[in-house]
RNA sequence: GCACGGUUAACUCAGCGGUAGAGUAGGUGCCUUACACGCACUUUGUCGGGGGUUCGAAUCCCUCACCGUGCACCA
């Protein structure tokens, strides 16, 4: 059988690389939409383009692997789908930094939009396909014909018209509202951009005067002094006795100091948010620079317009920073032009020094939102942007509360039906460069972008007419209405669509002759990448791809992104295909390593995953964090895995040797007849590790399987089985040999199998080293091991057939708990485990020849004498087993005092479970209500545990005292 | 503050109502003709604390402590 010889040392890179590049040949990761097997689809969760592989990755993209594989084994047609995500601001802010390294910009103003675009693009290009390269590395089994990124022609097309279609809906508008400003990065965020830190500041308590009552102060507490020349306001609860009759009058604004008094008197309002108990109970008011405040100025200016308040309704935000961060002209003389935090000490510095109105500070630890790609404390900022009003939020919770979609872990449904429940919209305007140019057009010059012509409220919108009139739009419209039939569809639907059109680029030119401009500001990388199961497959045309694939069967995905992308994936499925997106998600945990710490560039503690390949290989890398990577919760990530991986794909390579040395035919069937008892435990334990694996796999427990194969190969078949083995393997008896073999084929056959999702490479190598294609069709396991049948457990007619019932499993485990009993005799004895020993053994029954061998070889010894009655020495080492009674004879060299110590050992555990076992039995309502098959077992086991000890102390007596 | 997860051998974790387990690490001996990336033997546990339910609890309930994560957040 043996077509080549194997080398003596696994070569983990050469075979990786020889096979991948046969199975890319062999098209076989190529999905066929007209298949008339069942589907099986997944979506890669898309890397960032420029991004570099991580462990997290190899995590990933290995339990992906391991799915799309194994459907593969079980029949289905497998469509596993790549591509790589353009991730916005990350990309954005790298190509910058690097060109500002390079010293060819000091901003990106100094190229310009275009220009600057170019840089990212070639940026793209360079480096684009290497995360790619890298995956193929792994051995990831995409279709790679199917490769998509999120900036393709086609796909922005799907961004654009899916803009369009939600604001048509009504469901995307503009509004001017407070959002999360990042002064590093320039642009607006998202809520889940945000990260919440405790920092260590200082609260300040300042006294300001109330102007109707000259000598009298109220103290406020902030920890934002240098906000002070933005107060509009400051507030008290309105059931806060202390100070309730105070609402209506004013206190002087203690900054900017240069401004005259007269201007710098600010309302004392009240609201029920502010609390007593917090600081002073006193409140100042920035409605420009705080999400709260904003609310607490909306609120009181709502009621000024209600009451006919003048002095409230008139009252406006006042922006005292610039976009950056730092202080603007109505910051006052003293903090213009200052970073917020150096105008921190300033602002306060004049209240301590200066005004002499500082009461006093104290240390403080609170809450502060961090931009999370920039690290920097984000800016509340009122701003106007695009918002989205999440569509689907109903169908997306039911979806998962119902069960219809699964999560693994399940506990995530929490974190994701809450989410939702509290869901806000979803501010989805960057001011980037990089990314989906918001597809909305207005007349050049018709007004400022910050004002024109959007509000929020759809009754304050201004008419056709109005707009008509005043811009002379109808005219310019009938020019655009000429040039393209796709403007027609979207430009001059309604009167409100004129705004929204998707747009090719060379549309975009024309549009842009005819005097229109477009948003500057592009699309939040996400409100790309939710489209991504149906984007992919062709949306919005009806694809034979869709129609196979859609939904797709599993998500792989870490939680960290279970809003950002998992949530709106969702949504968007029911909004767009009317249907979930996939039927099950797996969140993988987060990788740390193995001091827990998570793993970053500035630590250090990061390893490159292409090195650990070239280390250990490919194989070695997937199973090493596979077999560490439990359901549900993080891996501490330790080389050590990768060893071990490494170390089991050896033990493989070397347990195929050794069958390879054996030669003879692997067509051979197994002969029932001479099945052993060891080729028929194993068959058992086959069968077992076959269910097990299979049913871990089932349920995303790849941590169990992966567990459970290393210790079925390593463990019961090369530890026990083929080291039992070779008692017939060089018995001599021909037909003895060749039905072993058949056995060892067998089993190999179907460990590869098992193997191959987790460790492609080294199971198809050996695969066709071992022949085992021969037999097989082409389309199963005869090219390629990735279409071999999954191994099925053995069925009843097979173990009828062979015979593999209890009694035959019962003596082999007796035989190797034989083994085990004379492995330590001959260990304590101090008997090196190479030399052979001679071993009596006095059995329970007649031994066959066979089994005599068997044991001869896993004992070592030489000779093995089987008797009938032994008349052993005085002191001579026994173990009684329910095989039989073994001796280890030494003549003249038995040490009593040693063979005392090690059945005295023994002895004193028997005890412990004697008296541990009695006591139950001996416990009346134990007896009374206790099953009769609990109870039966313990009996059992008490007289089990009674015999032996009666043995053992036997033996000892006969020791002497 | 609310919610979720965790606390089991030196380390990482499994077990989730009926005799405390695995891998790694440690110790000892072996380069035994598949494998020293190996083989054989072997040490180690108040299963976080307290209370309860039960014949019986690592396992179920309550409570406390500590660690982690998510959400919310008050100046």
């Amino acid at each position: 059988m043996p077509v080549s010889e194997l080398s003596k040392a696994y070569e983990p890179n050469a075979v990786e690389e020889k096979w991948y590049a046969e199975w890319l040949a062999g098209d076989f990761f190529k999905a066929d939409p007209q298949s008339p097997k069942p589907a099986y689809s997944i979506v890669i969760p898309p890397p960032n383009v420029t991004g570099m592989l991580t462990l997290g990755h190899v995590l990933n993209i290995t339990i992906q692997d391991i799915l799309a594989r194994r459907a593969r084994m079980l029949g289905k047609e497998v469509l596993w789908l790549p591509g790589t995500d353009h991730a916005g601001i990350a990309t954005q802010t790298v190509v910058e930094r690097t060109l500002k390294k390079q010293g060819a910009i000091r901003h990106r103003d100094d190229l310009g939009r275009e220009k600057f675009l170019d840089e990212v693009w070639k940026w793209k290009e360079e480096k684009g396909g290497i995360i790619i390269q890298q995956l193929k590395k792994l051995g990831a089994s995409c279709d790679w014909s199917r490769e998509r990124f999120t900036m393709d022609a086609e796909y922005s097309r799907c961004v654009q018209q899916v803009f369009v279609d939600l604001y048509k809906k009504g469901l995307i508008y503009r509004g001017k509202r407070m959002v999360n400003w990042c002064p590093v990065s320039l642009t607006a965020l998202s809520d889940e951009e945000v990260i919440m830190k405790p920092q260590n500041g200082t609260m300040y308590f300042f006294k300001v005067e109330i102007a109707e009552m000259p000598g009298t102060f109220l103290t406020i507490a902030t920890t934002r002094p240098e906000t002070i020349p933005g107060d509009t306001a400051v507030a008290v609860n309105p059931r806060d006795e202390r100070y309730a009759q105070l609402i209506g009058k004013h206190v002087v604004r203690p900054l900017p100091a240069e401004v005259p008094r007269e201007q710098r008197l600010i309302p004392i309002i009240g609201d029920e948010h502010v609390e007593f108990e917090f600081g002073t109970g006193v409140l100042k008011v920035t409605p420009a620079h705080d999400k709260a405040d904003f609310d607490i100025w909306a609120r009181a200016r709502r009621d000024g317009i209600r009451r006919g308040i003048e002095e409230l309704r008139q009252m406006e935000p006042i922006n005292i920073m610039n976009p950056d961060g730092t202080m603007n002209a109505f910051a006052g003389e003293a903090l213009v032009g200052l970073d917020r935090f150096e105008a921190r000490n300033v602002a306060a510095d004049s209240l301590r020094n200066q005004l002499r109105v500082l009461e006093k500070e104290e240390p403080y630890q609170n809450n502060v939102g961090y931009s999370e790609r920039a690290d920097v404390p984000i800016e509340p900022r009122l701003s106007e942007q695009w918002f989205l009003k999440c569509p689907q939020v109903e169908k997306s919770r039911n979806v998962v509360a119902s069960g219809t979609m699964r999560f693994y872990p399940e506990r995530w449904e929490k974190v994701y039906d809450h989410w939702l429940e509290g869901i806000q919209d979803w501010c989805v305007s960057r001011q980037l460069w990089w990314g989906h140019q918001i597809p909305v057009w207005r007349l050049h010059n018709s007004s400022d972008w910050t004002t024109w012509p959007f509000t929020f409220a759809r009754d304050e919108l201004p008419t056709t007419t109005d707009l008509q009139t005043e811009i002379g739009l109808e005219q310019s419209l009938s020019k655009v209405a000429g040039h393209s039939t796709f403007f027609q569809t979207y430009l001059l639907d309604t009167d409100l669509d004129i705004f929204a059109s998707t747009t090719s680029e060379l549309e975009a030119r024309e549009l842009q002759n005819l005097g229109f401009e477009r948003d500057p500001d592009v699309l939040d990388t996400w409100f790309s990448s939710w489209l991504w199961p149906f984007a992919t497959m062709g949306w919005p045309e009806k694809t034979d791809t869709l129609a196979k694939f859609y939904p797709t069967t599993d998500l792989v995905t870490g939680p960290d992104i279970i809003f950002f992308w998992v949530a709106r994936m969702i949504m968007a499925g029911f909004e767009w295909m009317g249907e979930m997106p996939f039927r099950n998600v797996y969140f993988t945990g987060i990788i740390r390593d193995k001091q827990g710490r998570k793993m970053s560039k500035s630590l250090g503690n990061s390893p490159d995953p292409l090195d650990l390949i070239a280390k250990f290989g490919a194989d070695a890398l997937r199973f090493g964090v596979m077999r560490s990577a439990p359901l549900g919760a993080d891996i501490l990530f330790d080389e050590k895995n990768v060893e071990l991986g490494r170390n089991f794909c050896t033990k493989l390579w070397n347990a195929a040797r050794f069958r390879q040395m054996q030669g003879g035919e692997s067509e051979n069937e197994i002969n029932a007849a001479l099945l052993t008892s060891d080729d028929k435990w194993i068959l058992l334990r086959l069968d077992a590790a076959i269910r097990e694996i299979s049913a871990a796999l089932d349920e995303y427990r790849f941590s169990d399987a992966a567990q459970k194969l290393y210790a079925f190969f390593w463990s019961e078949f090369c530890d026990w089985y083929l080291e039992a083995s070779k008692a017939a393997l060089n018995s001599g008896d021909a037909p003895r040999k060749a039905n072993t073999l058949a056995v060892i084929d067998f089993l190999l056959g179907h460990t590869l199998r098992l193997m191959h999702p987790f460790l492609p490479f080294i199971t198809e190598e050996l695969w066709h080293a071992l022949d085992f294609q021969r037999d097989m069709p082409d389309a199963q396991g005869g090219r390629t091991i990735m279409f071999a049948p999954w191994p099925q457990p053995l069925g009843d007619d097979f173990r009828e057939r062979y015979a593999l019932d209890d009694r035959a499993e019962r003596f082999a485990i007796s035989k190797y708990e034989l083994v085990n009993q004379g492995r330590t005799l001959r260990r304590n004895a101090g008997i090196a485990s190479k030399k052979r020993v001679r071993f009596v053994l006095q059995p329970q029954e007649p031994l066959p020849a066979h089994e005599q061998e068997v044991l001869k070889i896993l004992l070592n010894a030489e000779p093995l004498e089987v008797v009938g009655n032994f008349d052993a020495p005085k002191g001579t080492p026994t173990a009684p087993t329910a095989l039989g009674t073994l001796f280890l004879p030494l003549e003249g060299l038995v040490d009593f005092g040693a063979e005392r110590e090690r059945l005295q050992k023994e002895m004193v555990k028997i005890e412990a479970e004697l008296v541990k076992v009695r006591a139950k039995l001996a416990n009346p309502s134990f007896v009374e209500k206790v099953p009769r098959a609990v109870f039966d077992e313990h009996r059992q086991r008490e007289s089990a545990w009674a015999e032996k000890l009666a043995q053992l102390q036997k033996l000892r007596d006969g020791l002497g005292a």
